[in-house]
This record gives C-alpha cells, structure tokens and sequence, in this order.
DNA sequence: AAAATTGATTTGTCATACAAAAACTATTGC
DNA sequence: GCAATAGTTTTTGTATGACAAATCAATTTT
C-alpha cells in the first residue's frame, strides 16, 4: 500500500465497522439476510452496545445494510452499497480477486478519464493548470517508485478536479485503488518509467494548451499503455 | 419527486444528520471549519448526545466531517465528499442551481452511459437482458407520466447492471435524480413521448443483438434528445 | 374470514458517568 | 531565552441501565 494520507482511525465502533462491513462484502453475510442483534455483536466483541449502535449506523449511512424495529439488521442489495466510498472499496478489494478487480477499474477508467481530459481541458482555471503542473514535476522529480506513485495519483486526482464536474470526484477513488495496484504489481521490475513521464506529459500539454480532442487521444494512449503493464505478470493476487 | 421507492427514515438521528448535512451542503458550514460540538446540537435540537453522536457518525461515514477529541468535527474538503450517496446527492441538489446541476448531471452521463451501453451489449446475461426487456415494457405500458420516469429510470438502471461491472452502480443515483428533475422540468406539455420510447428501443434492440458498437451510437442519439428536452424550458429552477 | 387486540422482540432514545485523546498552559531545567 | 516536560482543560469515545417505540406473529374478537 503505497499511498496513505490518513491515518486509519483506530476506534473500537470504526474497528467494528470494519469487522462486519469486510465480511458482508466477502459474502458471508448476504444481501436480503439478517446480521446478529446489537446485544450479540456486543457480547461477541466485548464493547458496549453503544459501539455496536454506531458501528451499525456506519454500514448504513455507505448503504450496506437497513435496521427496523423488532426486525434487525438486514444486509440491502449491492446496488444499494456505496462502493464508490472509500471504506467499501477498501473491503471490497481486500474480498476480491486482483486482477478481476483491476480490469473492471481500467473498465471504468477507460470510461471517465479521456472524457474527463477533455472537460478539463477546455474548462480548467489557472488554479486547477497549477495543481496539474505541480503534480507532473513531482513526478519527473519522484525518487522512489512510492513518491512516483503518489504524484501519479495527485495527477489523475488534479485532472479530475479540473474538469470542474463535482459528481466526477469520487472516481479518484478507483483511480487511487487501481494505481496502488499497478504498482504493487510492476513496480519491482520498473521502478521508474520514462515512458509514463511521457505520457503523462502528453496529457497535460493537451490541457495546458485547452485542446479537448489533444486530451482524449493523450489519456487514451496512456490508458493503452496502463494496460500493458499487467498483462505480462503473473498472478499472484489472493 | 416521481419516483421514491423507499420511504424515508424519520428517527431523530436522521432528522438531525438530514439537518447538518443539509447545511454543510448549503455552505453554511465550509470545508475546514468547525461544527459546534456535541452538547451544542443536542442543546439546539432538544436530544440527547447519543442521537447527535449517531447523526455525525453517519455524516463521518459519508466522508461530509471528521471527527478527534479536544478539538470537535471539522467538515472535510469537498473531494473527500461522498457526492454519489444518495443522501449526500439529496442535499447538494437541493442547495445548487437546478439548472446547473442537471447539466453535469448530463456531463457525466455522457461519459459513462454511451460506454455502459457497450459493455452491456457484450456482456449481459439472459436475466440481465430480461430485466432491461421488462423496464421497456413498462415504459411503453406507462399510463401516466410518472409510471413512465419509473420506468426509465428502471431502463438505466438494468442497462448499468447488465455492465457488468459494480463500480458502475453507483451511477444509478445520478440518473434517477437527472431523470426525475427533467420529469419536474418537461412533464406538463411531455405527458407521454414517443420519441423516447423509440430511441430506448434502439438501446435495447442494440443490447439484445450484442452490438456494442450499436449501443454506443443508439445512447449517444438518446443523450441529444435528452439536452433538447431541457433547452426550451424557462428557468424555473430556485 | 377479516379485523382488532395482545404479546414479544428488536431497535430507538435518554441520562449519567467515566475514560482517553489532544490542544493549551505553565513549569521546570538548562 | 528556549526547549522539553508535566499538568490542565476541553472534547470526543465508551460503558451501563433504563425505558419508549416500532413491528412482526399469534390470538382473540367480531
């Protein structure tokens, strides 16, 4: 895990959260199913109900489960989850297999990102330029392929936030997870690319010169290039 | 409001999470700021602290604040922001331009939907496909102009599934409510389109035959008349 | 058979107390 | 003077016990 600006809380009703919400996503407890009373999770863990009850409230504000009176806990279908949360993904990524998990990324990614360019390309501010420009030098300045994997996320997450659509910002999240994984992946034999510099280069001329159609083609090469990069190595996920 | 198929929660808790969500949304509380701390909710709102500590931990797990002793819960930068949640969702369409945000809103689906429709078409399964076939009966079905948006939005949200890919379920959110505003803009002199129901047709036809490519151009003509339904419309919007 | 009543179970809310974290302040030692 | 240190204070975190309210299931009543 290579990039962690926050420090995880380590409460007792977030380490619970955490507990439950990692096992409704590696399905043992299913959508449509029931969860375990408040007093059994308390009694299980050895906390108060009043940890149990905010632990709980967590999992249903990210969508995962419903609680009624007299009913209990039931776990709601995963159209419902909010996986787009960054504790969700989280779980979601620790219960599924890596490389299916990083296709349906790039999936997405192939989606949002040219698209995304081009909005901000033709719609960034000064402020939003300087951001992408600052994260591009502490690329090419990166010395660790761990610094070089956080300017890269910085990148993307600049590129977003330059296209000035608020709804787009949560995909940062994907991107964060799917670069994480790229470089747990490849990062042993490719320390440092130049190629990605360059890459990534092309995106930002596009940009800086606000030529949407520039920015498309750019971020398309560079997701062709993503690509690349997993196909040749072995599986070692889960 | 259209469409709502699950009635809303009015416990306490929700209420006042509704209440400070709703104004964090609003900017009465801006990023990097301070909320009043738990006895001064509880004091405003005539509950106890277990309630106001049960409304913030939902807006704790929907990324809107953050939360450490001594010092209080301070709201966290708009990037942090669980937009696509459906609370969260609720709370920004209220405090923006309705104008505005249905543009983005159209912003996005241009971005996602044309490619979903793709991925559905080389994708879906047979109870996929059904599911998208039922949404379409229901459209052509629909007596009056609500049933219809029910339906469409049912037509989305199956074509989205049938991609096959859960990061893209949260997406659904974004519809319904682009959906529901245009149904709030255009109703009254649009009670039953036609014209929707064909290039629907098209999607689904093209889904059906597995044409990705068929999908792509059939969504893309259904987003053009989409943007044409909001254009003549006078600013009603707050 | 349908409707109203009762009973049991689970979450929802309240009140109080204390523990733990973290910023702030004062003190100490050099 | 300054820095490390120790205490002080404020705010959230957790525990406990009690009761209210919602709701499902069974029972009784009509």
């Amino acid at each position: 895990m290579p990039h962690r600006t926050q420090k995880p809380k380590n409460n007792l009703n977030t380490k619970l959260a955490r507990n439950i919400g990692e096992r409704i996503l590696l399905g043992e407890f299913q959508p449509g199913g029931l969860l375990p009373n408040e007093a059994a999770w308390g009694k299980a863990f050895g906390t108060s109900r009043t940890v149990v009850r905010e632990a709980l409230k967590t999992l249903m504000a990210k969508g995962l489960i419903e609680s009624r009176p007299k009913v209990g806990s039931k776990v709601l279908p995963r159209s419902q989850w909010n996986i787009l949360d960054r504790d969700v993904l989280d779980w979601h990524h620790a219960a599924v297999d890596r490389q299916a998990f990083f296709q349906s990324t790039q999936e997405v990614r192939r989606l949002i990102e040219p698209g995304a360019a081009k909005l901000a390309a033709e719609k960034r501010n000064v402020a939003q330029l300087a951001r992408l420009e600052t994260a591009f030098t502490n690329m090419k300045k990166a010395k660790t392929a761990q610094e070089s994997v956080i300017a890269d996320v910085e990148f993307h997450e600049a590129l977003m936030a330059a296209a000035n659509n608020d709804l787009l910002l949560p995909f940062g999240i994907i991107i964060e997870k799917a670069l994480g994984d790229l470089f747990d992946f490849t990062t042993h034999r490719n320390p440092q690319p130049k190629q990605a510099i360059k890459l990534h280069e092309r995106v930002l001329l596009a940009v800086r010169a606000a030529d949407g159609k520039a920015a498309i083609k750019a971020m398309n090469t560079l997701l062709d290039n993503t690509d690349g990069l997993l196909a040749p190595v072995s599986t070692k996920g889960k």
